[in-house]
DNA sequence: CATGAATGAGGGTTCATTCAT
DNA sequence: AATGAATGAACCCTCATTCAT
């Protein structure tokens, strides 16, 4: 009968808290944020509709912390060593980490690009996804710079723009596009590799 | 008096519809579809809700009705012979199509967009998305193949994937992605022109 | 070329009104007054809905100018010499009368007992209902009485409700009520016929 | 604080629900179905609008299931040992028993009696009515037939058509309508009770 | 006499949010 | 920490009615 800890307490928070994330993304990212309904998303998790309005103030703040948080994890994911600095085995793999996240966490990048045509909450994530966005191109454009690559700013944005684009159609049909197979003529038109 | 004759009827009814889809259009565009409600459509457009009701079935039918009429439109500028065949510099020239298009009818591509995430709409037009899509693909894979590249179905895969990513970067953010500046090295990457 | 008359005028619009009003009561009856919507009606007609407000003012009105004339109809019909005594005959053919309109007119005393219960409508009619109703009592207390029953009164209410309940039940479901085969029985109870 | 125990969350579910269906029934049986807006029902109940939905699917669910309710208590009422036979002294109490449940559950019937004239409802119940109106009838006609009655079916069709017709007649005009003064006429000429 | 485009009030319904317990 | 009853604003939609032609 000894009182919980404090860390106890907050390990119970940050349970029920991750649980309330998880069921509010599968259905906002599979029905759209505005038919995922307070009531559907507390059924999903298991909890009353209230308990969701102790852990978040509101359902925009809900999905603005499913954003921020996956936006974090991965602005730490694009650079490992956070030296900003790309070799050529990293951008390799690099490749395959992108879409190797975009298999593992589907429904979060679902929500991602969703979430760029909600320019309400968009607006609000902008300052974020600014900073990952030209983080990305710093380290594209000088990785693509110390390669002798002739407009490398224009390269690097090629590229995103291509991630992008693989990425959203994987997304929204992953059974009729075939990543993997695509991933060798990537490297070929954009890693610049010397064999 | 007499009432009006059918013809006048008919250009009231075809100007008025013009007149709402304009203003849909603008607020599906840019607020999204849910958030966009009849009533702000409506006095958007000069008129009363219930006018709206006139013209389109339900909201999901003036939604679908914009989409249906853009993407027939789309699928008969994307072969104007209507012969499937892409000559070198029709290849060069469909590129700048596409992207003239994107500026010229940027409210309705960030519609286009948007949509895929709006599962239950992007459900009822599927069958549409896949005829443009796989009608692109068809003609892509031709030119590659008549091009002697080597995986025509990947390469084309993946041209309109960077396709999908440009315009995807162009709507969201026109002033920070300098479409223009990158044609040239799509060109140089993606459409094997012999000079 | 010459204009039409009055009586051609008066003609057509006499026509027009009937058109309306058989359209009207037709959905009335088998919808429902609520759920007959002005549109529908128009349409049943074969007319715009702007012209039912030429010859109504409302759609209560409507429904109103329709009851008026089959009440006074009724009224006409219950007592065709107009002198308010009902030989044993009269009393005979009476019941079949009764009966045979019910059949005749199906869909008018649908109406006619829904309108019972649309206290609004009801109301307005309510002082010619009661006159029906006192002529038809004052006719058979008096025909009871003239037959040596002992409480006149009493005998004409039971017998105007049980036509009531057999017209209720009949219009409800002609097939399983066999209204022929029941005459004679309530010939028997009611009508006191000296063989 | 801990929440309300289950217990408890039933009983105001339970109370709150019985107090809508009270202020439904009584805006239903005065003002009709249609009339008698979600609203209105909300306002007389003294509750918000949104509460009415939190208990009853639909407006029309919650006429449904007043209707079910009130049919269940009635088919229950009708043959209280359940065993289907009449005897006679039962008959006559059986006459008493729906003219007292007539004046103490007024509004019920009044709504029981319109509904028959809203066809869409009345098909959804038009089981229930059936099964209550065939168990009616076969206890009638056993009745009749072992009293030697010449027509037994007809004699008890005819008898719940007077029943319907006196229960009509007194729900719309209680004051003009004298039903105890009719029963021992009712009696003498529908009971057969052996002195 | 006749049309149907147009209105606006009100309908049924949903849902994010609050709050007593 | 947790519940779900309760609210009220806003939603999509219908429809009797009006009116220019």
């Amino acid at each position: 009968m000894s009182p919980r800890t404090e860390k106890q307490f907050k390990e119970i928070r940050e349970s029920k808290k991750a649980l309330i994330v998880n069921a509010a993304m599968e259905l906002f990212a599979n029905e759209g944020y505005h038919p995922a309904s307070i009531s559907k998303i507390a059924k999903n998790a298991g909890i009353s509709k209230g308990l969701i309005y102790n852990y978040f103030e509101s359902k925009e703040d809900l999905l603005l912390q499913i954003m921020t948080a996956g936006l974090d994890e991965m602005a730490s994911a694009f650079d490992p060593n956070n030296d900003g600095v790309l070799s050529e085995e990293e951008m390799a793999s690099f490749i395959y980490g992108i879409f190797t996240m975009l298999k593992e966490k589907h429904e979060y990048w679902k929500l991602y690009y969703a979430v760029f045509f909600q320019p309400k909450v968009s607006k609000l994530l902008e300052s974020k996804f600014v900073e990952l966005y030209t983080k990305m191109m710093k380290i594209l454009t000088d990785y693509y710079q110390s390669h002798g690559v002739k407009n490398p700013e224009q390269e690097a944005l090629l590229f995103g723009a291509l991630i992008d684009g693989m990425a959203f159609n994987y997304i929204l049909n992953p059974k009729l596009f075939p990543i993997e197979s695509l991933i060798e003529t990537v490297k070929d038109k954009f890693c610049y590799i010397k064999k």
